[in-house]
DNA sequence: TCGTAAAATATGTCCGGACAAATTTTCCAC
DNA sequence: GTGGAAAATTTGTCCGGACATATTTTACGA
């Protein structure tokens, strides 16, 4: 039952012991010595088998935790999560505000502000059920030559409607109105794009032929339990608008 | 110079000591009595201060690191980063293989692999110098049925041309071949959404009319100090593809 | 055999100490 | 005044110990 010989000093020089311990669990766990969902040796066996304190195998596994790779609990155990590190490519923001990706000052203009009750085709479009009634915002956003460069739609969903007598006093994302007014936080945003060719209506918004082509974002804003709390449906001429993002990889430990 | 008074035990029963110490080391923080760029008292001092061992104020200092307020270096002190948490929302994937989203399987022929010299403007679009002979793929992507969806082109750069031999028998995504046989680790990747009319070649490509509306996605996969490794540039007709992708709020702690 | 309480086990918190390594400050010579 | 070496300072690693808390196991009684 010695799974892992004790570690010997001499092949990482310059290596803490800790992370030392840390790669030897880690080399044991890929090579499924310990299947997830197995628990790894206690504490004090890890103490004995790798002749080290305490101190420096709670730091180890202080870096497997870190990984994702297992998971500790008091009186239990550790418990192996995972058989392969965290997420290897990640995308980051400080605020949802990051998303909406203009390049320079622009002038947000609401053109109308109604309730609409959503048939089948619009429920399953903004995640609720047919027959309640959504705020509906309707606008257009300019650049500083004044050219329309989107033309949204903004639905609140009918729980937190109560922002309405608000949003045309308001100058920030809508999200943050809801969050701020009806305490709610959103936990996570589903963003579609597309391409299409534009309708009539969104044209003459746009300033454009109907038909041209037209980039398309759907953002979802969702709270706890996925319920939605936003959606905004985006057009943006095709012309002079592109949509950028950067995944960085993410370094182990 | 009190900057912060000795901890009251009382308040914050049941919350561990380097818990209560590193919210109010947060809170000295937010409130600007460290600004960005100072440095913290010692670890020596905050033991004084909060009247605690050095492991508690390390353990609490541990958390500052974790949210990203401070960094911390040997000989140095500690100093404060940030004046808020960190990143607030984040998308993270375990493969850049993610980025493809094709919801089914898809066949992926390449129809032609030669040498381009890229001019100024190409170089342009690729991040690198004009006259160098970069690596061209032109491929086209379908569908079970057999209906075009993308219509890629792949440049490598000139430094990792050498998989040429190799591309053709290899059924995963370049930019994996050419880490695996040139030792580049891809750093980042780029993308860049947008909408266009197709050009006629496109057009003919994904049997469709010149002018059809259709998703453009270029991606640049960069290696260490922003090497250009790869640029894949991806037609998708509108009709039937989007792009999606979720980002979700991250909790604090 | 089942349920409950007690005991044992395993991780979490916290203390004190020592030595190592990296950085900053001080001191001295030119 | 400047440069280099030595000393001091600050964080990083590691040890040992003790107590607390959460979970699991064992023992006992009905």
């Amino acid at each position: 039952m010695d799974k892992s010989p004790p570690l010997s000093m001499a092949p990482a020089e310059g290596v803490p012991l800790y992370q030392q311990v840390a790669n030897e669990l880690i080399a044991a766990i890929r090579a499924g010595t310990y299947p997830v969902g197995s628990l790894l040796p206690t504490e004090n066996e890890l103490c004995d088998r790798f002749a080290v304190s305490r101190y420096t195998v709670r730091e180890a596994l202080r870096q497997l935790t870190k990984l994702g790779l297992v998971s500790r609990r008091q009186g239990s155990g550790t418990q192996v999560a995972a058989a392969a590190p965290a997420p290897a490519y990640s995308q980051s923001m400080r605020s949802l505000s990051e998303l909406f990706q203009y390049a320079q000052e622009t002038v947000y203009t609401i053109d109308r502000v109604d309730r609409v009750t959503a048939d089948e085709e619009l429920a399953f479009v903004l995640g609720g059920r047919p027959g309640r009634a959504w705020l509906r915002l309707e606008g257009v956003r300019r650049g500083r030559d004044g050219r329309p460069i989107c033309r949204t739609l903004v639905y609140v969903h009918p729980d937190y409607a109560a922002i309405e007598a608000e949003v045309r006093g308001h100058h920030g994302p809508i999200y943050q109105l809801i969050e701020a007014r009806c305490g709610v936080t959103v936990r996570e945003v589903r963003q579609e794009i597309a391409a299409e060719p534009m309708g009539r209506e969104v044209a003459e918004r746009l300033g454009q032929k109907p038909g041209a082509c037209a980039l398309r974002i759907v953002r979802r804003y969702v709270g706890d339990n996925d319920k939605p709390v936003e959606v905004s449906i985006n057009h943006h001429p095709a012309e002079g608008f592109s949509y950028t993002m950067r995944l960085k990889r993410e370094e182990l430990g």
